[in-house]
DNA sequence: CATATGATGGACT
DNA sequence: GTCCATCATATGG
């Protein structure tokens, strides 16, 4: 299979997410390759997103959202890593979280943004680098078919009113396949352009 | 430098 | 479902 190209990413946030799923994440560390496919995915977006960091002044995390479509964004919190890869054209400040992931050639917990991390070795040293030059992380394209299912996003404190999770129905590496929680109730936002 | 704050995960009821 | 350890960032003095 062919690996992804900018034009992939280019599209809107909410799109890509959609459309990442169920492709496949090559990792390579030194002589091992892993193999992992995409079953969870969530879009932020800088601006008129009260759940994105970067909507409230984060300089560099907005920065580099801004940036041109495939860079990788590599986000500390808690004790975790979330990587997250730029969309949309230069200039906009859109982003994909990486939620879970089904390891395919390889043994690892995987289902989480935090724990798909640390099976991958993605670590800061990522952080604005991209997947097309880098090598050593990309996408690979993928036609299989599935179900997708959407929800509103998880752990967030201020959702939007709108779906940007999205996942592959029934796959057992889903992070959650229920209601996520959501504790504050989702705020309105209708000068949002999405 | 000090402090606040989670885009978490796992353990537990 | 609830609780909470833990640390990379952001921000203010």
């Amino acid at each position: 299979m062919e690996k992804l190209k900018e034009d992939f990413f280019e599209k809107n946030a909410k799109e890509v997410a959609r459309k990442i799923l169920g492709k496949i994440v090559v990792r390579k560390i030194g002589e091992r390759e892993l193999r992992a496919k995409v079953v969870e995915a969530e879009a932020y977006f800088g601006e008129d997103d009260p759940a994105s960091k970067a909507s409230k002044g984060n300089g560099d995390l907005k920065k580099t959202m801004s940036m041109r479509a495939g860079i990788i964004l590599v986000y500390g919190i808690h004790n975790n890593w979330l990587v997250n890869f730029v969309t949309g054209k230069k200039g906009k400040p859109e982003a994909i979280l990486i939620r879970a992931l089904e390891p395919l050639n390889f043994e690892a917990r995987c289902n989480g943004p935090g724990l798909l991390t640390k099976a991958l070795e993605i670590g800061k040293d990522f952080h604005k680098k991209n997947i097309y030059e880098s090598g050593e992380l990309f996408f690979e394209d993928s036609d299989e078919n599935f179900e997708i299912m959407e929800d509103f996003r998880i752990g967030v404190s201020k959702d939007l009113p709108e779906k940007l999770r999205f996942y592959i129905k029934g796959n057992k590496h889903v992070s959650r396949q229920g209601t996520p929680l959501c504790k504050t109730p989702k705020i309105k936002n209708e000068n949002r352009n999405l």
